[in-house]
Order: C-alpha cells, then structure tokens, then sequence
RNA sequence: CGGGAUGUGGCGCAGUUGGUAGCGCACCUCGCUUGGGACGAGGGGGCCGCUGGUUCGAGUCCAGUCAUCCCGACCA
C-alpha cells in the first residue's frame, strides 16, 4: 500500500476531550473518528487493524469447530420478552420507537431461538456457533474513546451442548482459543474469575488487560497462581477473636457520630475491627402484593460489603436502601443501625470475620446512640455469617501463602457456562438417548474488538505514538522515501516496494512528496508500524539505507545489499 | 441519574468595562528549503451550539434548551 493513496489523516494535537493514551493516540494517528458520544466512525487504517484482529479470531474460533453466522442487529422484543431481559436491561437496550423492535445489546435470545428450531437430538451437539457483529448498548456514560462505546464490534459464540461434561468441554475449547487469540493480538493478560451477573449462569471467566484506563477491579496474588474480579474475589483475613468476657451490652451516647471513622475517634481507638458496620439492603418483591425483604449486614469497621457477594447470595435485584427508607426498617439513620433491637422483620447476615465475636460496638437503631459489648453468639439469634467482605490490597491468599495486588484492568472477553437459563426460558429442548425431552446446555463467549485495539495501544505507545507489536500491526514495515526529488532515489524505492509487495511483504510505502523529512519521520513514528526502513541522500550514496525498530528506536545503517537477509531474519523470527 | 466543567474556521485555543471576531497548526498560491512536524510573502474559510430576553448595539449580560467531556451511580 501506498501512503500516498491510503487516507490516513494524522493530527498533531491531542484532541480536547481525551484523557486516555488508547483515545489520543488512535484518533492522531487516524484509526477512529468521533461521531457523536460512544460513537466511532472507523477509518481506513483503523479498519486495516480490526481486520488483522478479526481474521485471527476467525482463524481461532474455525479452529475449535466455530461455524460463523451473522445475526441481525434488529430483534422483536417478544423474543427478549420469553427471556425476561428487555426489563432486565433497563435503559442498557436501545429501542426502537416506531416499530416493537430493539437494537441487540447481545444475542443469546436470537442463537438459543435459532438452535430450538433446528437442534433436536443429542446426536447434533456439539455445536459452536458465533458471530463477529455490532452491538448497540446506550451507556449512560460512553468514555475512553473505543473502550466504552454505545456500538461496537463483538465477537460472540455460544455453544450448545446435550451434557455438562460437554459443556466443560466446550467451555475448556473457548478458554485455550481466547488465550491463543489475546496472545497474537500481542497483549499482556490474565485471566480472572468473574461474576456472572445478569447473564446468569455457573461459571464465568474474564481475561483481563491492566491498565490504568481500566474500569474493572480485579485482585492478582504476587505469585500470579489466584487472580480474581475484585467483586468476587476472596482471600484470608483473621477474625475477631472472642473474649469471653460476657460483659452486658450497654447503650450509650454518640451525638452526631455517623461514619466509623468518627466512631472511633469518640471511642479513642485505632483498631475498627470491633466496630461492626451495618448497612440495610432491600430485596424487592417479586409480585406486585408481595413484600419486599430486608437485610442488615454487619462487616468489621475496616472492611466493606461486597454487593455482588450479597447478590449472589440473595438475587441480582438486591438493593442498598435508600437513606429515606431506613428510618421506617429499622428505627435509625444510616450511621446509627445495628443488630440490636432493631424493629421489623429484618435478617442478619455477617460477614465470616465476625463469627461468634462478642465486646463489639454497633448502631443502637436510635440516632446518636450505640451499643457496646455486643456478642453477637449470646445477643443476636437467628443470625447467619457469610463471606461478604471486599478484598483489600496486601492481604494472603486463602492457602496464605500469597499476597494480593488490587489493580484495575480492562475487560477484553468473557466466557460463561450458561446452563440452562436460556433453553429453558426460550423452550430449546432436545431428545436424549433415552427419548425424553432436556433443555439444551449452553455457554456464552464474547470478545469486543475494538477492546483489542485500544488495549493494545494502552500496552504499546511512547511520547512519539503507537508501537505496534505481534500480529495486529497494520503493517509490519514501513518504506520511507525522504528524499522523493531524487530521481534515483525514489526509482530504487519504488522498485524495492515492488519487490517487498512480491514476497509478500506486509509493507506501507511512504511515497509522499513535498513532505520534509521530519514530518514523515513523525508520522511512521506515530503511526508505529514495527519496522522503519528509510531511504535518504546522506546514506544512500554510501550505498547504504537505515533500518529503525519502532518499539526500541534502535537503528542501524546496511549496505542494500544486507537489507533482504535483515529483513528475513526479523519477519521469520 | 446526581455533581463539576466546556461549547468561537478542519484541529488546538484567545477574546478586557457590551461597540461590526483573532492567534497557532492545517489548507491554497509563489519563493526558498530538504535527516526529526522549516522559513518568507500573499490568500481562502466562522449563524461565536441553538432559542428567546435585556440593550441603540450581545461572542461577551440574563433565562431556557441541546450537545460534549470529567467525577460518581449504573453496566451482559
């Protein structure tokens, strides 16, 4: 390709309203353009990349048996009605105001009502089935150019499968393809577990890239052998010790003491282990009759609930309460609730750390009072304990023989063994060998390519742009003429160009005249195509031609003659 | 959805007490230059987000509205 004929419209500004390398760097050099919030046109060389990305997830997934479909962005809402996800999503879905359709956030519902029709014995499964499509989501908040947008490219599979163990096994297939695929998009990542959330399911896996312009939360033991979601994530923390003392509880003033922060500064003590922290949580009822349900949690002072632990445990619709809702469940403000003599049908839950553990202070459900000396074995019945604690930096693993790094990281895909959630829902069943009907079993794989992209420029840039790296380079060498009002000069680059096209070289020819050496040198730098060959007066009468590596700088002047064994050596390595 | 900020040529920005809109980059022409985003001269391009109000007069003041960005909430 000639740079002459690609548009490539580099800036060299950052544009305003970026904050993000990945964001700054793809719009300078050309990849994306903005078109209105989450909302990327893709420009050539941008659509040369996704390209590259693409057939590599191809090439993956056809490897493990993947048949490619391409689905419909548009879908009736009854399908996501039989589902129960068009109220599920919320504002997420995208729909459409003259007709009873919605733009897809995902196709679970389409590939599931699909296989119901066609997939009708065990004897067909096996099947892995996906797709590389745009999806619509309406994100309250697009950020980060490309990395949270409203639409975007998605590959998404999904397999279905007549046992479990087929399920493990398919799911097993998915997870070694993403490895192979992230590790030829060049990227340096990791693999979390992960909470399903609202796609249901058993298990569920992120990979993960860090990065500072991640939105994810994710815990990595020190030896790298435990890595987690930071939602879900667990980890060994000593309990607070009983004392036995059995002293009697006692209420006692606290004017203005809401935060345990301030708690313990009235109390004079540093260690917040024994100030339990009570929060309300309301689980809504599933009928319009029915009554809603609360929940009061109780974590040491120095930790915080985890609510997708509680979720997990209590349904995806668990709530906190609202600050106008507390008074009425039990009797307080929020900073003045507790276990003790609170009103109303409420359960308690707390958290492992405080198993059986007595002299503790909490809420008195009356504002500006506490308790002291509570023991919650001896005062509080019916209460159960659960891991439902967040995860803090520097703490062991369970087996203790790690410590845990809390980091953000940005989510590329996600693998999930979905069950039955779908088949069941959507009345896809099969006949077994015994000749009785059983939902299908599925799980669901999603990749998001412009993730790949961007993450890849948060791995790989410097102060003079993109570099580049593994498969997904628009072009592994760039052909760089300075000296373009030399006849000679340029005859010998046009003619190594078509040379370079012969042998299949991946190579970008930069054939622009009336461009000044420097501002060519600016653009490949930026641009950050792997390897720089560049032809000028000053060496090119010596016989010889400079080779620059983008990502180290390195550079070296050859004879012409070295050129094609230098490039052998490096393309082939 | 809550909090904060910003909307002025393609991009980045300035615009004072209200008095007919400017700079840098980019673009066009000519000259000169050619190894790290040159230089000189000349030139083209703007409903100052939109609507209404105050005023003799609004980019500037007021109200509303739309859009965009940041922080938070939410997020298969």
């Amino acid at each position: 390709m000639k740079l002459s004929k690609l548009f490539v419209p580099t800036q060299k500004e950052d544009p305003a309203d970026a904050v993000v390398a990945s964001h700054k760097l793809s719009i300078r050099a050309g990849l994306f353009r903005l078109l209105t919030s989450g909302v990327y046109s893709v420009l050539p060389l941008g659509l040369i990349i996704k390209n590259k990305v693409e057939k590599i997830i191809r090439e993956e997934m056809n490897a493990i048996g993947g048949n490619e479909f391409l689905l419909p962005a548009l879908s009736p809402n009854e399908l996501w009605n039989e589902t129960g996800r068009l109220e599920d999503f919320g504002d997420i879905i995208f729909r459409i105001k003259n007709r009873e359709l919605v733009l897809a956030p995902t196709h679970e519902e389409v590939f599931t009502s699909i296989s119901r029709n066609y997939i009708t014995s065990y004897k067909q499964m096996p099947q892995m089935w996906y797709q590389i499509q745009t999806k619509f989501r309406n994100e309250s908040r697009p950020k980060s150019g490309v990395l949270r947008g409203r639409q975007f490219t998605m590959k998404d599979a999904y397999s279905f499968d007549s046992t479990w163990e087929g399920l493990d096994a398919s799911y097993e297939l998915q997870e070694k393809a993403y490895r192979k695929i992230f590790t030829r998009c060049g990227l340096n990542f990791f693999v979390v577990s992960a909470s399903s959330g609202a796609m249901g399911g058993t298990k569920s896996e992120e990979f993960m890239v860090e990065s500072d312009a991640g939105e994810d939360i994710v815990v990595i033991s020190e030896d790298g052998k435990y890595s987690s979601n930071l939602e879900v994530a667990v980890s060994y923390v000593d309990g607070v010790s009983r004392k036995g003392t059995n002293l009697a509880y006692e209420e006692f003033h606290t004017p203005a003491i809401k935060s345990i922060e301030e708690l313990a500064g009235f109390l004079n003590i540093t260690d917040k282990s024994r100030l339990a922290k009570s929060r309300v949580f309301v689980i809504p009822a599933k009928t319009e009759e029915g009554k809603d349900k609360y929940l009061l949690t109780l974590v040491c002072g120095d930790d915080e609930v985890n609510e997708t632990k509680l979720q997990s445990l209590f349904g995806a619709s668990l709530r906190p309460g609202h600050p106008e809702e507390l008074m009425d469940i039990t009797g307080a403000d929020a900073g003045s609730i507790g276990p003790i003599g609170i009103k109303g049908n409420v359960k308690i839950i707390a958290d492992l750390r405080l198993q059986d553990a007595d002299e503790l202070v909490s809420g008195a459900n009356k504002n500006d009072y506490h308790i002291k000396n509570i023991d919650l074995k001896r005062d509080v019945q019916g209460i159960k304990y659960c891991d439902i604690r967040t995860v803090k930096e520097g703490e062991l693993t369970l087996d203790k023989t790690s410590k845990l790094r809390v980091t953000k990281s940005i989510e590329v895909g996600h693998i999930f063994k979905l069950g039955t959630k779908y088949s069941v829902a959507l009345g896809a069943k099969f006949l077994g060998k015994d000749g009785k009907d059983n939902p299908i079993i599925m799980g669901s794989y999603g990749i998001g390519i412009e993730r790949i992209i961007a993450t890849h420029i948060e791995q790989n840039h410097d102060s003079n742009g993109i570099a580049w790296s593994g498969e997904i380079a628009p072009f592994k060498v760039i052909l760089i003429n300075i000296t373009t009002q030399s006849k000679e000069i340029t005859e010998y680059c046009d003619t190594l160009y078509k040379e370079l096209m012969d042998k299949n070289v991946d190579v970008l020819y930069d054939d622009r005249d009336d461009l000044r050496p420097g501002f060519k040198f600016k653009d490949a730098d930026l641009i950050g195509i792997p390897y720089q060959i560049i032809v000028g007066e000053k060496n090119f009468k010596n016989g010889d031609i400079e080779f620059k590596v983008r990502k180290t700088g390195e550079r070296s002047i050859i004879s012409k003659s070295d050129l094609s064994a230098k490039l052998n050596e490096l393309l082939n390595a």
